[in-house]
DNA sequence: GACATCACG
DNA sequence: GACGTACGTGATGTCC
């Protein structure tokens, strides 16, 4: 094999092996190897860290040399010059020293250099190859975050943080240490590291130290014009301790020679051998990752054992029990910085907030708790209300005993924003918007909720309480008795502080048990990608699309009720007149006595509670023989625009920020699709046109517009591409009506004799298609007999049918797993498939829907996912999803170029991970309110 | 709190 | 052969 010789134009990637090891290790819990329990947590997060690597290792900037370098052994030339280097070193975990031999493994097995020796650290081995490199004209780039590899940094040299994907150059080394990276070493000696046990110059820091660096020049320099130092204790330290700092400078001065059987030509970057590369990722049983890898070379993913080791199963049983009465009231710093350092050992901590209410946008912070290991949790009680004083004021006084809110929050905040601190939640979008507007930005979370949707959706709701009842066998301390019910019950801050603590602390462990249970299991479920792809972004996207609102203008709100209710109490007048009798015409009940009994109509009696049924379609039916329905169903249209739009809305309105904050549900929906509360924006009227003007009070800020890109029948290009129907992927690929040409194609009618009538029959279809068709309910919707709904149906399946296979296959699958999916993965569980009766109908056609409506529901996730990145360097806000379009804010001047973004982004949304054989098509509208943007 | 009704995709 | 149905949501008002 011919090697290029390394030199110019070169560029040498060098990985800190350990690094990522212990950060792999810190991020994951403790999986094991199903088959025998062989711990495989930190080998797994590793594998994965070099993927993401590989991944993203193409474009312009690739490396043309690569080498994982590792630490071997402990014992180093560092500890004959001074034998309490890294002393105090914690032995490493048991559970890990199996796997390193392992990283070693997986690193040959992608085919990538490895790379050891005996005696030196990795960082010596690092640092003699980017010397190499640099002497032979290359570049090199250190892949770690490590301050003892800072010293290497310049010219040609340079470090790559990929957890914080940040790149180290000779400024960032300055930002970090004060002086540049030649002076590195001189400052580290003074400064010391209690890490590594390094001893410095007792009682002076970074800061120090580079100012007294920059002051004299060099470590030599100051030390020899130590007894100029005007500080008598600082000059003392330097002239006593100059042996000590000598040796502290030697051993933080990385060797640059370290002596290598093997030169920079051997680092060659090479293909992985996707036989020996997926061998050895089945070998460890990593599900997800076996196949993404096997599909992505476009090779067979080899077949992974499903056996368990019976004492595999066994361990893996949480005997912890609960006991409330062991949680911890933290009330002061002293207390809260153990936990802090209990958190940074774990490198996780799960996290509840409590607060005055439910609504984030307004209510205020009461307490925090957190759990670190199952059992061990505490609450911090911040802002209760002393209740039980007898004077008159009592209750807005603070309670004793607790801790300053600012000052739990500055202790808290670096270990909430901490990129190598996972921080666990039952919901994060809730405290994490809570966090936000106490300035705090929580980074990185999973959230078990989200855990228990990608696994468990459609088969149950994914609330704390069901998931503790279900998965942990306990029910959580309910929160009706501290809060009461009705006009007396009380917000959380005038809960006593013992009674809260044993509620909210077991909270947060309730959450990291949930968590300890629910993490291995996503890969054996298969949906990790889901997870992490579909459902975990999602939360800091939704949380400031929520928090940034929507301005609604309550004028124009306001008139419009005005308006509504007169118009209403005229059709009242009306209808009172036309029946004989004053009613509640906002009451069924009374509305169908008087139809069906006092006057004698046809439309007999229905519903469960045996009340005569009068529904918008029996009413319309009605309304063509007599006047009374007509005017009932005008009265209902107003009063539902009055009460759930006009006069609601404005309710909504955020008094500090004069705008709209709906609240996103991830998983309210069992399809994927998003769910919006509180107020529901995604129902907002515009079928008809009294409705839609509803929409002229959702407005931009002055000078700006606000833009609506809508995909244009994303169910239907699904559907096609799902079922592999041909005609209708040429229909969409050559960009026809989709309506009329089904009906052409099922009545014989060419399109240019298509009338309106036909077309609307076709639409139904369509649509039925898409809701798993009957001959029932395509007859009421076109009211027609139920014979002819049926003749369309057969016909339809005789022109495409694909149709008919996809809905039997996707029924007989749901029937054998219990479960359909998306084109992407996700998982909607089927329970009822197996049940009899008419349950068996309503489950047959949700799992022929739910594949549909879930991977558009995905494609819009993924384009949501991608859009903050895409219109950073825009003034442009995305601001509402409805299901399959978004709306934005933008300023006047930058629609185009927004449109042009966020249209490139959603139309490619389902790229590269799902290559889609109907094109997606985005339309895009725009106006000085959502009326005219729609 | 169940039910009916109706707003949206 | 009868059953009793379009899929997915949330908010409101009535009535018990």
């Amino acid at each position: 094999m011919s090697k290029t010789e390394f030199g110019k134009g070169c560029h040498l990637h060098l990985i800190d092996g350990s690094a990522f090891i212990f950060r792999a290790y810190h991020a994951l819990p403790p999986l094991t190897r199903k088959s025998d329990g062989l711990p495989i947590g930190a080998v797994s997060g590793f594998c994965n860290m070099l993927q993401r690597y590989v991944e993203g290792n193409h474009g312009p900037d690739a490396p043309t040399h690569v080498a994982v370098i590792f630490d071997k052994g402990s014992h180093t030339f560092r500890n004959d010059m001074y034998d309490l280097y890294k002393a105090n070193r914690e032995a490493m975990p048991e559970d890990l020293r199996p796997q390193m031999p392992l990283t070693r493994e997986a690193t040959h097995a992608f085919n990538i250099a490895c790379e050891e020796k005996e005696g030196y650290e990795a960082d010596d081995i690092i640092a003699t190859l980017a010397v190499q490199a640099r002497a032979a004209g290359g570049r090199c780039t250190i892949i770690s975050s490590d301050k003892d590899l800072m010293q290497l940094v310049g010219d040609g040299v340079e470090m790559y943080d990929a957890m914080k994907n940040k790149r180290i150059d000779r400024d960032g080394v300055f930002e970090k240490f004060g002086v540049f990276p030649e002076r590195v070493v001189d400052v580290q000696a003074l400064a010391g590291d209690s890490v590594d046990n390094v001893p410095g110059a007792p009682g002076i820091g970074i800061k120090t130290a580079a100012l007294l660096i920059n002051e004299y020049g060099d470590l030599e320099s100051l030390l020899d014009r130590a007894e100029e130092i005007k500080q008598p204790k600082r000059r003392q330290t330097l002239v006593d301790k100059r042996d000590q700092i000598e040796l502290s400078k030697r051993l933080v001065q990385l060797d640059e020679k370290t002596p290598l059987d093997f030169t920079l030509e051997d680092l060659e970057v090479r293909d992985p051998d996707p036989d020996k590369l997926l061998a050895f990722l089945a070998e460890m049983e990593f599900r997800t990752l076996t196949k993404r890898i096997a599909d992505q070379l476009g090779a067979e993913a080899p077949t992974i054992t499903d056996k368990v080791a019976p004492e595999a199963e066994a361990v893996t049983v949480e005997d912890i029990p609960f006991d409330a009465t062991k949680y911890e009231c933290v009330r002061d710093a002293v207390a809260l910085l153990k936990w802090v350092d209990q958190i940074r050992e774990h490198g996780w901590v799960a996290v509840d907030t409590e607060t005055t209410g439910l609504n984030e946008m307004i209510v205020d912070l009461v307490g925090i708790s957190l759990c670190v290991r199952a059992g061990t949790a505490c609450y911090i009680p911040l802002t209760h209300r002393d209740g039980s004083a007898d004077d008159l004021f009592g209750s807005d006084e603070l309670a004793e005993g607790q801790m300053p809110l600012n000052e739990a929050l500055d202790i808290l905040k670096p270990v909430l924003e901490d990129p190598a601190i996972l921080k666990i939640g039952q919901n994060m979008k809730y405290d994490s918007k809570i966090f936000k507007r106490y300035g705090v930005s929580v980074a990185p979370i999973d959230d078990t909720m989200l855990m228990s949707s990608a696994m468990h959706a459609g088969e149950h709701g994914h609330g704390m309480d069901t998931l503790s009842d279900r998965y942990l066998n306990h029910t959580p301390i309910p929160i009706k008795p501290l809060l009461g019910s009705g006009k007396s019950a009380i917000t959380f801050d005038k809960v006593p502080i013992d009674e809260a603590t044993a509620y909210a602390a077991e909270d947060a462990d309730i959450t990291l048990r949930l968590w300890q249970h629910f993490k291995p299991q996503l890969h054996r479920a298969q949906v990790t990608t889901v997870y992490e792809t579909l459902e975990r972004p999602l939360v800091p996207v939704l949380a400031e699309m929520e928090m940034h609102g929507i301005k609604v203008d309550r004028e124009v709100l306001s008139r419009m009720s005005n308006a509504f209710a007169q118009k209403m109490a005229g059709l009242e007048a009306e209808i009172h007149e036309l029946s004989g009798e004053t009613f509640n015409v906002g009451s069924p009940a009374q509305l169908g006595e008087i139809l069906f009994e006092k006057m004698g109509l046809e439309g007999g009696k229905k519903g469960k509670t045996g009340k005569y049924s009068t529904g918008a379609d029996i009413l319309e039916d009605l309304a063509t023989e007599h006047e009374l329905p007509r005017r009932v169903l005008d009265w209902r249209q107003l009063s539902k625009l009055k009460s759930t739009y006009t006069d609601a809305l404005q309710t909504h309105i955020n008094p500090d920020t004069g705008r709209v904050h709906t609240s996103y549900s991830i998983t309210g929906a069992t399809t994927g699709r998003l769910a919006s509360t509180d107020p529901n924006l995604q129902n907002i009227p515009v079928r008809t046109e009294e409705g839609r003007r509803i929409r002229e009070a959702f407005i931009p800020e002055p000078g700006n517009v606000l833009l609506s890109l809508d995909y244009s029948q994303i169910e239907l290009r699904i559907l096609a591409h799902i079922a592999g129907i041909d005609a209708l992927k040429q229909a969409f690929a050559d960009g026809l009506d989709i309506h009329a040409m089904t009906a052409s194609e099922m009545f014989d009618v060419p399109l240019d004799e298509m009338t309106s009538d036909i077309r609307r029959q076709a639409k139904a279809i369509n649509f039925g298609v898409i809701y798993g068709i009957s001959g029932f309910g395509l007859a009421r919707n076109l009211r027609i007999p139920r014979s002819e709904a049926q003749g369309f149906i057969d016909r339809y399946f005789e022109r495409f049918p694909g149709i008919r296979t996809y809905m039997d296959d996707t029924v007989a699958f749901a029937k054998e797993h219990g479960y359909v999916q998306t084109l992407f993965g996700r998982k909607i569980h089927t329970p009822e498939m197996s049940s009899k009766g008419p349950r068996a109908g309503f489950a047959k056609r949700a799992a022929i829907n739910a594949p549909i409506q879930g991977t558009a529901a995905d494609v819009i996730r993924r384009a949501m996912i991608q859009m903050p990145a895409a219109i950073a360097h825009l003034p442009a806000r995305m601001l509402l999803q409805v299901h399959d379009e978004l709306l934005f804010e933008v300023p006047a001047d930058h629609v185009d170029e927004t449109i042009d973004v966020a249209r490139c982004v959603m139309e490619g949304a389902s790229d590269p991970a799902v290559k889609l054989d109907v094109k997606l098509t985005v339309d895009a509208g725009q106006g000085a309110n959502w009326a005219e943007a729609h």
